[in-house]
DNA sequence: GCAGAAATTTGACTCAAGTCAAATAATCAC
DNA sequence: GTGATTATTTGACTTGAGTCAAATTTCTGC
């Protein structure tokens, strides 16, 4: 696990019962089935999606193409940032790629929390802190990258990407086409 | 102005005048020369830099080649979140591109009014936020548009750039080479 | 186990954008 | 102003990755 993701999970654990107890009137628990749509573009993201178990991604449309940006497994936080922060229609899915159990976060029972312990602001805080990096290093990838070494750095970094997805998702998720991704895995494996 | 912006700011305004006074103990001012860094790779990035006047750009090296990821005018705020957060020695150049004067909003002083009131926290929050979101369209550009598509959304959203940096710059922002931006001007001109 | 469907691979061709080199144009120092 | 330096444009060529089409492999349900 990412060191700054585990640092949060640490603080959390370590939260006031008191506090812990009232974060968790907000949580409830819910079942995808594998397919179905968890958000669709036009709906508002209310919620933060903790991935309880099976396989999750987020991805939006194209011309037409689908683009993965990104994948959930356990412990994962499925949520459309633009939509959830701007409170305006996502343009995004989120979809169950397996039978999917979730924890929802709602927001409004979420926000009051924040506003009372600082500590629970501060959390969402590094949440936030670690999504902006994250996404600082994947832009990075996309402008320094050619197509080989993206699918080898997703092969480093997120084997259980490669492992477990059909090869149009992780295509979809490298931004390459279908028959590319299938070249330089010929390519690699000849090697 | 971006209108998540303009309601950090207008609440920033709207501070108890006992925080702003607190506040403000932790800022000050600089001069920095055209051509100086504010940063530079290895250095840890201790402060946000809010510019008051004239031009900055981060940039990274990547093989010899420069990659500009953001440019900064009045009231942009540089900084390496990455670094900044993690607190590990930053990977990119935090340039003036004119002379230059910037506020220093210091880490650690910034960090104790956070601390201490939640209103502070959560427009630092907020700020993370815009900047999450920001990334993430950039992200979506490079995924979604060819290179004069990017050059034409650019001169759409930030026309400033365009107009006052030399073409060296605008092209390692779009992530182009100098003789390709050349061409899609030169082809845009002739319409 | 087999037919049909879906996923993946392979082939032939095209094109956007890069590289290297040379030519212009703009800017600066004196 | 003039020569020198720097920035920008233009030309010729190459290449990574896309598209369309066909072949092959893998997965289904029955």
């Amino acid at each position: 696990m990412n060191p700054y993701i585990k640092r949060i999970k640490d603080l959390s654990n370590r939260l006031d019962p008191q506090i812990l107890a009232e974060l968790e009137g907000g949580f409830f628990d819910k079942k995808f089935s594998k397919e179905s749509y968890l958000l669709r573009p036009g709906q508002i993201c209310t919620s933060h999606l903790l991935v309880k178990e099976g396989v999750a991604r987020k991805f939006y449309k194209h011309n037409e193409k689908e683009i993965t940006t990104e994948v959930y497994f356990h412990d994962d936080v499925a949520v459309s940032l633009d939509s959830y922060i701007m409170r305006k229609p996502a343009d995004v899915y989120i979809e169950a790629l397996t039978e999917l159990e979730v924890t929802i976060i709602d927001y409004s029972k979420f926000h009051k929390v924040k506003s009372t312990y600082s500590e629970v602001m501060m959390l969402d805080k590094m949440f936030i802190e670690y999504y902006a990096v994250w996404f600082e290093h994947r832009l990075k990838e996309f402008q320094t990258l050619d197509a080989s070494q993206r699918y080898l750095k997703l092969l480093e970094k997120e084997p259980k990407v490669v492992q477990l997805l059909p090869v149009t998702i992780i295509a979809s998720y490298l931004n390459v086409s279908l028959e590319t991704l299938s070249r330089i895995r010929s390519k690699i494996a000849s090697r």
